[in-house]
DNA sequence: TCATATTACTTAATATATTAAATAAATCAA
DNA sequence: TTGATTTATTTAATATATTAAGTAATATGA
C-alpha cells in the first residue's frame, strides 16, 4: 500500500510548524496593542507608502480580498486607517493611514524588532539568513 | 525613526508566503476529493495510528480543540471518522477513522505525493532535504 | 453607441482560528 | 468523604479563510 511520508518531511506541515511557532512569539505583543496579526498585515504595508488601491494592498498583506474587506472595515472603526474612492476610476478603492493609525505603527515597530532579534539570538544570525534566503527560493521557484 | 524589515527578511511573512505556494498546489486536488486542508490533516494523522485521543490529535494535526471538535463532527456526519468514549475516564473522546475514511484516505496518498515530487522536481531534492532540515531545526530552537 | 465583457470590489455562505467561558468527570486535600 | 482543583472537551463569540455570486464602473468591439 501506498504510505504518505511522515509529518517531519512534509514541507507544508513543517512550513505550517514553523510559522506558528514564530508568530506565537509575536501575537501576544501584538494583543497588547489591540491588533491581530492580519491588521497588523495591513498596517505594516501601508506604512511603506502613502495611499494604496485595495488589490495591492491585498496582495501585499497575503489576505484575500473578501477578508480584506472587513479588516479594512474594522480598521476604519477604530481610526486607523481612512477610505476614499478614486475619481477617475470609481470602482477602485485607496486606502491610506491615518495619523492615528502611524501612531499605533510606530509603537509596534521596535518590540517587534525586538522579538525578532531574540529570534535571531535563538537560532543564530548565519542561520536565520540562509533559512530566509531559501525560503525565498522556494517561494520563486513555486510561483506561477 | 525606527524602521521595520522589509517583507523579503521578515521570517514570518515568508513563511506565510511558502505555506501558501506549498497547499495551493495541493489544495484543488484535496477539494477535488471533498476534503479541507484540515480535513485532510485529521485523516492523514488518524490513518497512522489505530484510535487516538482528540487532545493528541489536535497536538498532531495542529488544530485547535475548539476548531477540531467541529471538523470532527463534520467527518462524522460524512462518516470518515468515528467517535468513542473512554469508560475508564469518562471526559476523553477516541476518535477511529472509519473504513469509508480510510479508503478516502488511501485514494488522496497517490495523488499527494504526485505533487510532492512535483515540487522536488521544481525545487530539486537535495535544496527542499536541507530546507526541511533548517526548518526541523528552527521548529525545535522555538519550542518551549 | 450600445450590448457585452472585464475589472474592482463587496456580499454571502460555509469552514476554520482564536480566546474565553462553560461543563462534566476525575483527582486531590483537609 | 466532601469541597476545591484540575483535566478534557465543548460552547460561545468574534475574526479570518475560502469559494462563489453579486454589483457597479469601466473598457471593448461591432
Amino acid at each position: 500500500m501506498a504510505k504518505l511520508r511522515n509529518i517531519n518531511r512534509s514541507l507544508p506541515m513543517q512550513l505550517l510548524l514553523a510559522r506558528e511557532s514564530t508568530m506565537s512569539l509575536f501575537r501576544p505583543m501584538l494583543r497588547s496593542f489591540g491588533l491581530t496579526d492580519q491588521q497588523w498585515r495591513v498596517l505594516r504595508v501601508l506604512a511603506g507608502c502613502d495611499d494604496i488601491e485595495a488589490f495591492e494592498l491585498s496582495q501585499q498583506s497575503m489576505i484575500l480580498p473578501p477578508s480584506l474587506t472587513r479588516i479594512v472595515k474594522n480598521l476604519e472603526e477604530d481610526r486607523l486607517v481612512k477610505r476614499t474612492t478614486v475619481s477617475e476610476d470609481q470602482r477602485k478603492v485607496l486606502i491610506t493611514l491615518t495619523a492615528k493609525g502611524n501612531r499605533k505603527y510606530k509603537q509596534v515597530v521596535p518590540e517587534s524588532e525586538k522579538i525578532y532579534r531574540s529570534i535571531e539570538n535563538k537560532l543564530g544570525k548565519r542561520e536565520l539568513d540562509d533559512l530566509l534566503k531559501q525560503l525565498v527560493t522556494l517561494n520563486k521557484s513555486l510561483e506561477n
